[in-house]
DNA sequence: TTTAAAATGTGATTTATGTATCATTGCTAA
DNA sequence: TTAGCAATGATACATAAATCACATTTTAAA
């Protein structure tokens, strides 16, 4: 069991509560390790708790018409997962799966809708959380769409480089296939991009080991699409 | 000016609210009536005040690397507009225009927080719409990429009869031009699909006006892709 | 270590969709 | 009405990326 008081990294949200309030959280969260691949919560299952990502990486996936998941996000360390299942819906709506070794806080959904109501701060944080985490799925959709898939990559290889890893070189813990059900591609497309971005020289690559040669001629590209 | 207490499309979120709160809202809002095309807010000015459609129909669109909007979402009354942006950002990060007569409420930005932060309920039902929008993009999004372009016409077609028109014989308020910036296709696919589905009987096509010849057929083609 | 299984790389081929071009229609306004 | 312009339809062509098939490497297991 965790100590939510003296966690160094929760949310903002959490800091909006008063000592007492704290309490009441923790004493109905439940904090579990993860390993890579490990699923955080299920697309279908029935949602009686919604989960914190306190350490690791994880990511979002959602099953589509042709069967396979595709992936939503990345996510980091601060990520709520399940919020939007759990106060809208009896059943998650989208899975979730450690893809490092992670930690997650399970909170138990009645007690986080208590303090919904309870705590009005609370909830304003939860708002801007929800805010800003719409806006980047709308920038990630129109980008998807409007780029081709070695633009994809870029944007993929520089968020890790620069949102995730804060190294030019660094471990993409994900198998070509998750990667292709990131940036909605196939694996074949993806070797064969990794291959385009290393011939003009901007990455090396072995393996899941990825260092950005040319910073700048990534970036061009991810931004010519 | 409207009168919010007896407005009849109100949020949940209104309901939510105290006599004097409604009162204060009201003070602080002002009704615009619009014809289809115009402007309700614009991706990078600032923005000072959110927007509710109370009638009418509207987009949502967002400016891509090609230049080119991509409509995100089609609104119908009683969502809100440019509420993501306004909470987490000082600049709209989208646009949304009219695409029927419309009726929007401008709700000042400040007098929102304030009911944010001194009505719980009122946060709460917020939640609940936010996160029932952005569920409703996780299932666009994966849909949109596994699917092609008949059937996401298909889904378009679907969607504005079932959720919109509630009719198997309609006006969708759209160009082809818009079509295809909904469905992320060009102009010409969107031209192709309408007449693959019109030749194998699904519908019947006449410049903007759609009839549902078959409804089975049509799902079955917005099912499997 | 050896073997089996999974993940990845590679090349050939196909295909859906974009691009380019031009004809046609329909609408707006004088 | 007619001119002018934007929207749409239609067709030929180009291409990014999917699909397919198989070789190779890596990983996991026995």
């Amino acid at each position: 069991m965790g100590n939510c008081s003296i966690c160094a990294i929760r949310s903002k949200a959490v800091d909006a509560l008063s000592p007492t309030e704290v309490e009441y959280l923790q004493g109905n969260c439940a904090e579990v390790d993860m390993k890579p691949g490990e699923s955080i919560i299920k697309e279908g299952s029935l949602s009686s708790h919604i989960a914190y990502l306190k350490t690791g990486l994880a990511t979002i996936h959602k099953k589509g018409v042709k069967g396979t998941d595709q992936i939503l996000k990345i996510l980091q360390p601060g990520c709520y997962i399940g919020m939007q299942t759990v106060l809208s819906n009896k059943i998650h709506q989208y899975s979730a799966s450690a893809i490092e070794d992670s930690t997650i806080c399970y909170i138990d959904i009645t007690s986080f809708k208590d303090l919904i109501s309870r705590n009005a701060q609370f909830a304003n944080e939860l708002i801007l959380y929800l805010c800003r985490d719409e806006l980047s799925y709308f920038a990630r959709f129109v980008n998807v769409h409007q780029k081709q898939v070695d633009g994809r990559l870029a944007d993929t290889i520089l968020f890790f480089s620069d949102e995730v890893k804060k190294s030019r070189s660094f471990q993409i813990p994900l198998s070509r296939n998750d990667i292709a059900a990131l940036i909605c591609a196939t694996r074949e497309s993806v070797t064969r991009s990794i291959k385009d971005l290393s011939d003009i020289g901007s990455i090396r690559v072995k393996g899941k080991s990825f260092e950005i040669l040319n910073y700048d001629l990534l970036k061009i590209i991810s931004e010519k699409g």
